[in-house]
DNA sequence: AGCACGCCGACT
DNA sequence: GTCGGCGTGCTC
């Protein structure tokens, strides 16, 4: 036996990207390649070859594995980018959340980092005869005319799967006539963009043309570097006659990597603002804080939060050090993210899931470049992996958006964020003008301030606007007062007469209607026959689109749709109509009723596209409309200083939603979208419809009674046993089988009771109930919710997750759900 | 996720 | 008797 010709390990210890292989797999190492933990490799995994990390590095294989079957690793891909901690915090999400370290990781590197092959499906041959051709199958034909539809014939697997429920069957008969091939295209890792640039060397002289030194100038304006494209087109110009430039040695051309970053447009510079007093002393607490600390900056709409969290940034780079700005959906704050650039320039960058993979790649790599920036992102951004973070950010911190739901982790941003805060050390600033619940019921009183624990949020509190603005006034219409004074519109006289005054004065306004789409149902005024989803327990949804000329009737749960009909499918009755207000309606109503207003319409359904938001509010904002329509989008951070009336159709649908937080959801939406009113020089006004005036909810949102509104809420919790008074633990099963997704809940029940029983905790176990809409897209729904009040032995209670899975057979999909925000 | 293996029903 | 359906288990 010879010597080993190197020092070292020569078997790694991975985890590999893969959605069974939750243990830990043996490769070796090839000579050439050297490997340290938290690389991340391309290994082969059965007949595919997949992402996986390295976690262990070994001088010799495990005595117990039979080393034929160890295989190399294939690649390196990355090597050294997690900063400290950063493995701890993956843990913890881990541990907390009851998923596997590999789901962490899933949801915390970018798509594509951890690359797998791809199956591809390949037409072999060509001229095919029609006899030939119809003696297939009819899902064999299907997926034949999709192949032959593209010029290549080559389509990826999963494409054609989700295009055809029956590609299988169509697949196996068309291989077997070795018609088609499938194969295993390998990983192709996402590379770096190279582009053409052109670099000035020396200044034009004498013996140059008046056009080539035209060129040259034009060079050095723009600072002299420029891409080859972007040249070619300012100087209206050819390759060649760069090239004569070159060869005289005035320019070089050279191959060099583009970041395709998110620049944004380039806006203005912006400049520090005078901070009121309460701003400054938010300022100043926030610039005392030493390692981890949190702060809860609670500041009414318009009160400048944006402000504070700019000047708090300003030292953290001057430092050298980053800042992480977490916001609940990106596409909806363009106006944070051109402030931030305005204010700090380019070293800004923009991390969401919206971005293209190679977009997101680059962002990445700019990221572990270290230098001091501004990382402003959705909840995935908690997981950037800056080296040098000095200080994160939560705005709008009560925001739904900041819990995932699918996939697995189920992590809400606010709680990693502490973790990272903690782990990394930083200050954490959760900042809203609602705050939840949970982030104000642990703030520390300035008076408790010796007996509060170290991890509970410093308040701060900012009572007023910028400028001493009021905040606008809230009027509360009685909607049964209107109807028994013979009122049958959706608008109550108040709001039409701040309608029609705002046409007049040309001044503009929201029209906020807390739902989605044309209307809530479609039923039938004779028998009551309700037009429903035949895959969901749920009713379906008017929809008119001009193009289409046919109204439709869809399912927000499962997208089905079907043409709407004239009349009633059970009893043939003519009167078979849609109910409720969607904006469609209101629309259509409000063309009526008062036709010189111009609309706009701002929901999910215009603002579905890439950068449809920011044209819309920019629209907006230059008065090409006097009016936005719109549901749940128009209530977050949009500052549109000119508008002076604000109208909420109908609370009552968000009233009744059933949820134990509907009413802190309720007060803050109403609290948030009044807030847009009367931002600028005019005073503003909110005029707020209802069918329960007395409802507490709506009288706290009227007076604007923040504290007693939550302190009253909190009392609630404290008596149910619900968050933030004890934990809420969410086990969803779903499967295709209902009886047998019923039995499987039933026995993870009784599994938990006896758990319980043994633990001799107070733990509390309701259901197994079927979810509120028992059928989504087929599958049967059921949930068993844990209670966990408040009390030292609770936190004992360990829940048996590998014995639950153990349970579920693979035809069941079963979820934990870690502090739940809804439980529909 | 794929893919192999293995056990049941419909057909030559 | 075989073919082919898909339910269960493994991948260093």
């Amino acid at each position: 036996m010879s010597e080993s010709l190197r020092s070292g390990d020569l078997w790694v210890e991975v985890l590999v990207d893969s959605p069974a292989a939750e243990k830990l797999y043996t490769y070796a190492l090839p000579a050439d390649i050297s490997v340290q933990p938290g690389d991340i490799l391309t290994v082969n995994f059965g007949a595919a070859q997949v992402g996986a990390i390295a976690i262990r590095c070994l001088d010799q294989p495990p005595p117990d594995l039979d080393s034929v079957k160890i295989r190399p690793i294939l690649d390196r891909v990355s090597s050294g980018f997690f900063p400290p901690g950063y493995w701890e915090l993956l843990q913890r999400v881990a541990d907390y959340y009851h998923t596997s370290l590999m789901q962490a990781i899933r949801v915390a590197l970018p798509p594509g980092l951890l690359q797998r092959s791809q199956r591809r499906i390949r037409l072999t041959v060509q001229n095919l005869s029609p006899e030939a051709i119809a003696e297939l199958s009819l899902a064999a034909q299907q997926l034949l005319h999709l192949l032959q539809g593209n010029a290549s014939g080559d389509y990826a697997w999963k494409y054609l799967q989700q295009k055809h429920k029956q590609a299988q069957r169509g697949l196996r008969e068309l291989c077997q006539r070795g018609w088609v091939e499938s194969y295993l295209q390998p990983v192709t890792t996402v590379k770096p963009k190279i582009q053409q640039a052109v670099t000035l060397l020396t200044l034009p002289d004498q013996e140059l043309s008046p056009r080539q030194s035209q060129i040259l100038e034009l060079l050095q304006q723009r600072g002299g570097e420029l891409w080859l494209q972007d040249l070619l087109q300012a100087a209206h110009t050819s390759v060649s006659t760069l090239r004569t430039l070159e060869n005289k040695g005035y320019l070089a051309i050279a191959s060099q990597q583009r970041l395709r970053l998110e620049t944004g447009v380039n806006a203005s510079s912006d400049l520090p603002q005078t901070l009121t007093a309460a701003q400054q002393k938010a300022l100043d607490t926030i610039q005392s804080l030493q390692g981890y600390q949190q702060v809860l900056l609670h500041g009414v709409t318009g009160s400048g939060k944006t402000e504070v969290y700019l000047q708090a940034i300003a030292p953290i780079l001057a430092k050298g050090k980053s800042a992480l700005v977490l916001v609940p959906e990106i596409g909806l704050t363009p106006q944070l993210s051109d402030r931030c650039r305005a204010r700090f320039g380019q070293n800004v960058c923009v991390y969401h899931s919206a971005l293209s993979e190679g977009e997101r790649y680059d962002t990445w790599r700019q990221l572990l470049a270290g230098d001091p920036q501004v990382i402003i992102g959705t909840r995935s951004a908690i997981f950037a992996p800056l080296p040098h973070l000095g200080l994160i950010i939560l705005d709008e911190e009560h925001d739904a958006g900041f819990k995932q739901e699918h996939p697995a982790p189920s992590y809400h941003a606010r709680t990693v964020a502490a973790w990272r805060a903690e782990l990394t050390p930083c200050p954490l600033i959760l900042g809203s003008a609602t705050p939840s619940l949970e982030s104000w019921s642990r703030r520390q009183e300035p008076g408790l301030a010796v007996a509060a624990r170290k991890s509970d949020p410093h308040y701060l509190h900012l009572p007023e606007r910028i400028h001493a603005q009021p905040l606008p006034p809230i009027s509360v219409i009685d909607m049964r007062q209107e109807l028994a004074a013979g009122n049958r519109s959706m608008f109550s006289r108040q709001l039409g007469t701040a309608l029609e005054e705002l046409a007049a004065q040309k001044q503009q306004g929201i029209l906020f209607i807390p739902r989605r789409g044309h209307s809530t149902f479609v039923s039938c005024r004779s028998c009551g026959y309700v037009a429903d989803c035949p895959n969901c327990s749920v009713s379906l949804t008017y929809h008119f689109t001009p193009a289409t000329s046919h109204p439709r009737l869809r399912c927000h749960y499962c997208n089905y749709t079907r043409p709407h009909p004239n009349q009633c499918p059970d009893c043939q009755s003519p009167y078979f109509k849609y109910f409720g207000s969607g904006t469609q309606r209101v629309i259509e109503a409000l063309g009526l009723e008062f036709p010189q207003l111009r609309l706009l319409r701002f929901d999910s359904d215009t603002t579905r596209t890439k950068g449809s938001h920011r044209q819309l509010l920019d629209r907006f904002a230059h008065a090409e409309a006097d009016l936005m329509v719109g549901t749940q989008m128009l209530t977050k951070g949009i500052d549109l200083p000119q508008v002076t009336l604000v109208g909420v159709l109908s609370a009552d649908s968000l009233l009744n939603f059933p949820d134990f937080r509907a009413g802190e959801r309720t007060f803050q939406t109403l609290t948030q979208v009044a807030g847009r009113a009367g931002r600028g020089d005019q005073p503003g006004q909110v005029i707020l419809q209802t069918y329960s005036p007395d409802h507490p909810v709506i009288q706290a949102v009227s007076q604007y009674e923040f504290e007693a509104f939550l302190a009253t809420e909190l009392e609630q919790r404290i008596a149910l046993h619900y968050p933030p008074a004890g934990q809420l633990i969410v086990l969803r099963l779903s499967g295709l089988d209902g009886d047998r997704t019923e039995a499987t809940a039933e026995l993870l029940a009784e599994l938990l009771r006896v758990r319980i029983h043994q633990s001799e905790t107070l733990v509390e176990l309701l259901g197994p109930a079927p979810a509120n809409i028992l059928r989504v897209a087929q599958h049967y729904r059921w949930q068993i919710l844990l209670k966990l009040p408040p009390n030292p032995k609770t936190a004992s209670f360990e829940l048996p997750v590998a014995e639950l899975r153990a349970l579920c057979p693979s035809s069941i999909r079963f979820s934990i759900d870690v502090d739940p925000l809804t439980l529909l």
